[in-house]
DNA sequence: ATGGACTATGCAACTTTGTTGTTG
DNA sequence: ACAACAACTTTGTTGCATAGTCCA
């Protein structure tokens, strides 16, 4: 997840919605590896995984598991009554585990004892249990980002089914004049507070209206958008029928639905009087910080009130009076409220919680705008909302970011403007978290003790508040996170392309781990590593190139270091090809390998990677033409040999028709019965003689076509095509420098632009041709 | 009953310039 | 003799997030 936001990423999510969470092939051995060994310690994974899917929806993943499952031989008829086999199951799979291993030494007498630590062990392995695996975690996550993607375009599709004239034409009528005008108050110059009183009166009314409106209330078939927890989380989603705008146009106009469509509506009645109301929309993927295997058994049904209390759809309206956002839920709550410091519409209660986690709330205006309001109605936005959320990590964030910005169509406004200075109002009167867990990575807030290793506390800063710990026990000093200073090594702020200031003094001394330090100085005597801040360091400006030849300064090992631009020196430039050293050593001027990074393996060692050369800037044009003089050779070698195959190919056909004709000259005319034969031959045995395909290739690939990457069968399929007339394909690839080559068929006409040069070639190409079999000792007079 | 401190656990990050043998 | 390449290697430590437990 770490290489975010690339098409690779929505690539990935498509993945893991098609594959579930345990599919194991395609992953690298090293995964594999580690599952297993997880399985090992801990086998009653598997078999629990498959009996909850077995008893809900048959899903991908059922399956899946069954590959790499260990053998199911330890837990007989688990399949159903899971729930009160739970812990029993639990305790015996522990027991497995535990015993087994004392009693493989042999030593029978000691069996008492085993037991008794078991039952200790029991204890404390119960709860590491129940944490699901590294891979699961992954899937977890991805599946939360796909399911919250769609979510949110889901969002944006319903919130234009709302802008329908049609329906906006039609709910217009409902709204009598004096509800209209009550809708669009005067400004009130002396007290604007008048004018969104009677605002607020006129969506009082509306609501009103709309529940008269609103006939048929129906209840929730299923969980519908409320949060499923992963053991309800099934591969095949229900696609049986598709409700769309015309549905949802009907729907409304004709009042049947449940509450999300009567919010729906509701936003579409007050936009079809010229109201600005936004669709908001709250969220909810299931939760990727849980990473329990399966939740606990009890409390699993809520009352149908409890879980559905609060709405996930809600409506917003703009003040343009008091420069504020109006909430409305006109279905649930049935409220209308200004939010100040904590809106009713956010959760609360542990069982409310299970099924509806402020995390994402989405507003869709009638624009076409789509903005993340969560901060209006978590009260504990900083402290406990974002670590919930999956913009906790940078990476998260930006995906997110992305996501909003592909649905938001609409340029900003002064109303984003203030809104936007709300949230930042509403930050800073959230205020201190009261606890230790809620200063952990806080934003705004830090703890003495939380600091990193590598993180110092501004000289003389103060602290910006107190926490009491352990009933006032103790009391600890909150600071302010724009306190903390990061500190970096020498070392690693060169790799930063920074080196120390004259006459720096170092920030803080930290001991080194022996981690760096294993080839050098191995008798395990920690270093001491001295830390420097940012201001300690400058840019770091490399010597440059001596003027006439261009000598560039190496280090030891007879490389630049170019981890940065600016650690180019000022006279020299980068060429980054692989190429780049054959080209410099080629025509023979001065340059210096460029190490551009490093990169680790699982050996002791790690290697430079040699990602260019430097050289002076007045050679570089020379170094370059001698890229793609290289360049161009190579490919030009690829091609010959290419149409060698194919040439090679064609013998073969012609050898073969010219026995044919032999044959027929000798025999008689046979034809129909030999051509049959013949055709078999071909399929057979005769695979490099394919006739037109260069190689065997395509016959291989054929027979396993899985194996191959999409995009590799693709070339592939271009080059079994190519066979004779390859020569197309190049002169696309070359431009002008093409070569209609690879040919037996002289190649046509139809690209005039370069026709001049091409017939020369062409002339050039035909001769070689001739040449060629002649020497092979065809002519094609016979 | 609830919330928070504390603890065990496994994962992730960090690491920052090889060696030996075979083939052409 | 030399260059190019492949195979081998399968670490160790710290810090962090989470679940679960216990206690006020």
């Amino acid at each position: 997840m770490d290489n975010n936001l690339s098409p690779e990423h929505f690539h990935l999510i498509r993945k893991v919605l098609r594959e579930g969470p345990q599919n194991a092939e395609d992953r690298p051995l090293k995964r594999k590896r580690r599952r297993v060994r997880d399985y090992g310690s801990n086998e009653s994974k598997p078999a629990v995984t498959i009996s909850i899917d077995s008893s809900s929806d048959p899903e991908p993943q059922a399956e899946v598991v069954d590959l790499d499952s260990p053998p199911e031989s330890n837990y007989p008829e688990k399949d159903d009554d899971l729930e009160d086999d739970y812990g029993e199951e639990d305790y015996r799979s522990d027991e497995f585990e535990d015993v087994t291993e004392p009693a493989t030494s042999d030593d029978i007498g000691d069996v008492s004892v085993t037991i008794e630590s078991t039952s200790k062990k029991i204890k404390n392995n119960n709860r590491v249990k129940n944490l699901c695996s590294n891979e699961e975690r992954r899937w977890r996550r991805y599946y939360h980002m796909a399911y919250l993607a769609c979510l949110m375009v889901h969002g944006a599709d319903v919130n234009e089914w709302v802008n329908n004239a049609k329906l906006l034409r039609r709910l217009s009528k409902l709204i009598p004049e004096s509800l209209f005008s009550l809708l669009h108050p005067e400004k009130d110059e002396e007290m604007p507070l008048r004018s969104t009183r009677k605002l607020l009166d006129g969506l009082r009314k509306c609501m009103e209206l709309w529940q008269k409106h609103w006939k048929v209330k129906r209840r929730y078939t299923g969980l519908e958008y409320y949060m499923r927890d992963w053991q309800e989380i099934s591969g095949k989603p229900n696609l049986k029928r598709k409700f769309t705008e015309k549905d949802f146009v009907r729907q409304v106009l004709k009042g049947h639905g449940n509450c999300d469509l009567a919010t729906q509506g509701f936003v579409a009645l007050l936009r079809s009087c010229n109201v600005n109301a936004r669709l908001i929309m709250s969220c909810q993927p299931p939760d990727f910080t849980n990473l329990k295997k399966r939740e606990p058994t009890s409390t699993r049904d809520y009352s149908y009130e409890s879980v559905f209390k609060y709405p996930i759809f809600w409506c917003e309206v703009w003040d343009k009076f008091s420069k504020k956002w109006i909430t409305v839920d006109p279905t649930n709550l049935q409220t209308i409220e200004q939010v100040r410091n904590g809106s009713k519409l956010e959760p609360r209660g542990v069982s409310c919680c299970k099924r509806n986690l402020l995390r994402y709330v989405i507003g869709f205006d009638r624009k076409n705008g789509c903005k993340d309001v969560t901060r209006r109605y978590a009260s504990w936005y900083n402290s406990k909302c974002r670590r919930r959320r999956i913009t906790n990590n940078e990476s998260g964030s930006e995906w997110f970011d992305k996501v909003i910005r592909a649905l938001h169509r609409r340029k900003r406004t002064k109303i984003d403007d203030y809104e936007e200075e709300y949230f930042n109002q509403r930050d800073v009167d959230e205020g201190m978290p009261d606890n230790l867990q809620d200063l952990k990575n806080h934003p705004k807030y830090i703890l003495e003790k939380d600091l990193r290793n590598n993180q110092i506390l501004k000289p003389n800063c103060k602290e910006c508040g107190y926490l009491n710990v352990g009933n006032g026990k103790q009391i600890l000093k909150v600071y302010d996170r724009r306190d903390l200073i990061d500190l970096k090594s020498a070392k690693q702020w060169y790799m930063e392309g920074r080196v120390l200031k004259i006459g720096s003094r170092t920030r803080k001394k930290v001991m080194k781990s022996n981690r760096g330090a294993r080839y050098k100085n191995t008798d395990g005597a920690p270093e001491e590593e001295r830390l420097y801040s940012v201001e300690d360091t400058q840019v770091y400006n490399p010597p440059p190139a001596s003027v006439p030849d261009g000598k560039i300064e190496v280090n030891a090992y007879g490389n630049i270091e170019v981890f940065t631009p600016t650690m180019i020196p000022a006279n020299c430039c980068l060429i980054e090809s692989p190429n780049a050293i054959k080209a410099a050593k080629f025509v023979a001027v001065e340059y210096a390998r460029a190490v551009t990074g490093f990169k680790f393996e699982r050996g002791n060692a790690s290697k430079p990677i040699i990602g260019g050369v430097v050289v002076a800037k007045w050679f570089k044009d020379s170094v370059v033409s001698a890229i793609e003089g290289i360049e161009y050779v190579s490919e030009t070698e690829e091609r010959e040999k290419h149409e060698l195959s194919a040439l090679n190919d064609w013998n073969v056909l012609l050898m073969k028709i010219r026995i044919k004709r032999n044959l027929n000259l000798t025999y008689g005319n046979v034809q129909e019965q030999v051509e049959v034969e013949s055709d078999e031959d071909q399929s057979s045995d005769e695979a490099p003689g394919g006739g037109f395909f260069p190689s065997a290739n395509a016959h291989n690939e054929e027979a396993k076509p899985t194996a191959i990457d999409s995009d590799e069968a693709e070339y592939m399929d271009r080059d079994r095509m190519g066979g004779f007339k390859d020569g197309k394909k190049q002169t696309q690839e070359l431009g002008n420098k093409s070569f209609e080559s690879g040919g037996f068929i002289a190649p046509e006409k139809e690209k005039s632009a370069t026709a001049t040069e091409e017939s020369t070639v062409e002339q050039d190409d035909n001769e070689n041709y001739e040449q060629f079999m002649e020497e092979l000792g065809f002519s094609d007079k016979e």
